[in-house]
DNA sequence: GTTAATAGTTAGCTTGGCTAAACAAAATAT
DNA sequence: ATATTTTGTTTAGCCAAGCTAACTATTAAC
């Protein structure tokens, strides 16, 4: 954290320029980002390990999960959209492919791009996933008050946003 | 999802027996168990890509971390600790070693255990690990209004409990 | 004092990440 | 119109990290 090694000096030189708020809300936020860290961890966690009994590895599963959420994609998009690079994202659709999961085509207009989409097998693998991950998830959610349930929905809001960037 | 497979007949026998709630409350709880899914493996995604600049990878930083955390520990818990199996953790703790982040000796009364624990440099580390996150989240948190904070606030401790099961 | 059980390690396989280089198709420039 | 460059994907080859099965060493049990 750079701001552990700003001495009073440089506290003094922000107060002139005008910091945009007092120093306990700064606090406040340090704390949140603390609690947030652990807990989104660890629920991420939770949700995963649901994932492991489909016998399907977590790579394969978001590919085919992104594949069903935004349709038929290219092989670039894709890489993109997984966030690992379009030799990796080959060997996967390869294997997908192979079993079932996804179909590809070369584009119709440009002979280079191949498209790449799901089969009713993905989206049958992809019903499964939600319904472990969910199911995991309700389990929890049926042990809270009304008043909490509205707390988590607001929060989830405000997560996604956070993640946007 | 079992529930998917359930015909009138099933439901009819739910109704006789007593369901536990009226179906509105438990729809609203599929909706959030559906928008607290994305909205967490998103935020846990901008958290773990803060890692990739520190040039280790997620799964020695998280042996590091673990150990920080619950201090010297044995092989075995270790593993546990971490899920994954024995040699794994045999592999990753011989690269710790080698690169002085961890140090390991027999236990005094049994011979075949080995402790291991962090050494300053594994402490140094995990600092680095905890700026960059906390340091990612704040500069989400810092946008937000302060009832937002309280939103937030309210909600980590609810996803703790739901992750704990 | 053998035999059982336990803690770690070694060996060897698989998957999924990467970079560098090849290839094929399209776009561009001369 | 052909040569060049750019673009999308693939191939080749590396490494990290997961696994199981088999081995070693130590302790515990008979």
């Amino acid at each position: 954290m750079s701001e552990a090694e700003s001495s009073a000096d440089d506290v003094r030189v922000f107060a002139a320029t005008g910091p945009p708020r007092p120093t306990g809300d700064d606090r406040r936020r340090a704390a949140l980002a603390e609690r947030l860290n652990t807990a989104t961890l660890r629920l991420a966690r939770l949700i995963r390990r649901e994932d492991a009994g489909l016998g399907e590895t977590p790579a394969r599963l978001s590919v085919v999960s992104t594949l069903v959420n935004r349709g038929p994609s290219t092989l670039a998009d894709l890489a993109e959209l997984e966030q690992v690079t379009p030799p990796t994202l080959t060997r996967l659709v390869q294997g997908l492919e192979r079993d079932g999961y996804v179909i590809r085509r070369a584009a119709p207009h440009d002979a280079r791009v191949s498209l790449v989409a799901s089969t009713g097998r993905g989206w049958k693998l992809l019903e499964d996933i939600r319904g472990r991950r969910l199911g995991a998830l309700r389990a929890g959610l049926a042990g809270l008050e009304p008043a909490e349930l509205r707390t988590l929905e607001e929060a989830a809001v405000l997560m996604e946003r956070l993640a946007r960037g």
